[in-house]
DNA sequence: TTCTTTATTTGTAATCTTTACAATTTAACA
DNA sequence: TGTTAAATTGTAAAGATTACAAATAAAGAA
């Protein structure tokens, strides 16, 4: 069950730890870039004892290591994201939704190329998403 | 000296406040992308009635009203930048500049005619810049 | 298994950014 | 000059994140 994101940990020679695979697993089966506390309000009522300060450690550590992806894109609050893959994203200034946007540009060679030293590619697109446009009719 | 700040917030019909004249030329003449606390300790010298309270409603306003245009690079705090025409940025991880990156991408198009409404395009590059690279070594 | 070391977790307090709100002031216009 | 709506101000509150020290637990050696 866990096998998957103790693989992750150990191959970046991370110790497991029962919360760490808890939030891979949460932000595995949630691909709804959650923030620390929308992850720790839902861990903690299955582990009780679970610290927010524990799930901030660990969703930096786990930042730090490309096992997970942080999102900025609201400029209020971190969100997490368990795809690192190479994607980006879409937030509704309607319904506040992230939504994956997966598009490839022929230039983003020439940018990695350049005289920076490029480790993290982020695009953030902001609008009305197409559910909130029909709503809107 | 103001002409030209008082010209963009006549076009959109905003009050024209000296507050907001003066948030508007720290920013033209400040172009790395300042947040809200820098702008306000910065004014406060000749203006030490303002309020920080004052800046943050006025970019919010200006920023609402297409003037100037905030960027969520950081995850931390908003900055803000004068120049809202179509570029990008780069943030160093070692000194913390962030850097305007101009790249247009050919994609983009198709992007702007996919199903949701795109309002907003925001590019964010992160790593090591090339200052940063030399002193390493 | 048990012991040891080191990293992680936890809870609390502190910090930092941003927002809420009501009173005061001021810009715009008649 | 007077009126009105909007902006500014200061204070307090809220929300996100970080600092820190004590307690706990993981990993590897004995």
């Amino acid at each position: 069950m866990f096998e998957k994101y103790l693989k992750q940990l150990k191959e970046k020679n991370l110790k497991v730890t029962p919360q760490r695979l808890e939030i891979l697993k949460y932000l595995d089966e949630h691909r709804t870039h959650p923030t620390v506390d929308e992850i720790y309000q839902n861990l903690k009522k299955n582990n009780p004892s679970l610290s927010k300060t524990t799930v901030y450690n660990s969703v930096e550590t786990l930042d730090q290591y490309n096992i997970i992806q942080s999102i900025t894109i609201t400029g209020n609050e971190i969100r997490y994201d368990f795809n690192r893959e190479m994607h980006h994203h879409f937030l509704c200034k309607t319904c506040g939704e992230i939504i994956d946007i997966d598009v490839t540009c022929p230039m983003q060679d020439n940018m990695l190329n350049c005289k920076h030293q490029i480790d993290e590619v982020h695009w953030y697109f902001k609008g009305i998403c197409k559910n909130c446009l029909e709503k809107e009719r």
